[in-house]
DNA sequence: GCCAACGTTGGC
DNA sequence: GCCAACGTTGGC
């Protein structure tokens, strides 16, 4: 899961404990959050848009979907008129911290893996701030901290 | 700061 | 329903 750390950081999560991921305003995410997340999942927590990108900690899913409110105020960076109190539009979930990482796996480092080029996150063009994360190259990459 | 890639919007 | 224009993402 992506979001620039201007913006929030795993530290700002490592003093919250727990956070609403607000702000998915992308159908396929909206999806994924909706169908394919459930409490006690796990997930990585990565920094875009910085000057190094990659995976900087591990948190879980902490709740259901639940509309995300944000897309109702005026006033919050993430309004969308046409999201509809009664029948809301945008979903999130609450991460909760976990651990940082012992080491920054970079995108580099993800990227110079073979066996990872099949993940959505090293590809070309991917747009997506969150991508799912198979099994094996979860544990492929947290041995990856290891090293 | 640049720009490729992609999603969304809206005229037709 | 097509597609040009525009906006956003995010690596570099």
């Amino acid at each position: 899961m992506k979001n620039e750390p201007d913006d929030y950081s795993i530290d700002n999560l490592k003093k919250d404990k727990t956070e609403p991921w607000d702000g998915i305003r992308n159908y396929q995410v909206r999806n994924m959050i909706r169908d394919d997340m459930s409490i006690g999942d796990m997930a990585f927590f990565y920094h875009s848009n910085c000057d190094i990108p990659g995976i900087y900690g591990l948190m879980t899913i902490n709740s259901k979907p639940y509309p995300d409110h944000t897309a109702f105020n005026k006033k919050a960076k993430y309004y969308d008129v046409k999201s509809d109190v009664s029948k809301p539009t945008w979903l999130m979930v609450d991460v909760k911290y976990k651990r940082k990482l012992a080491k920054i796996i970079t995108l580099k480092k993800l990227k110079s893996e073979k066996i990872l080029s099949k993940m959505r996150v090293v590809q070309k063009g991917n747009r997506l701030s969150i991508t799912e994360v198979e099994k094996k190259d979860w544990e492929y990459i947290l041995s990856l901290e290891k090293k």
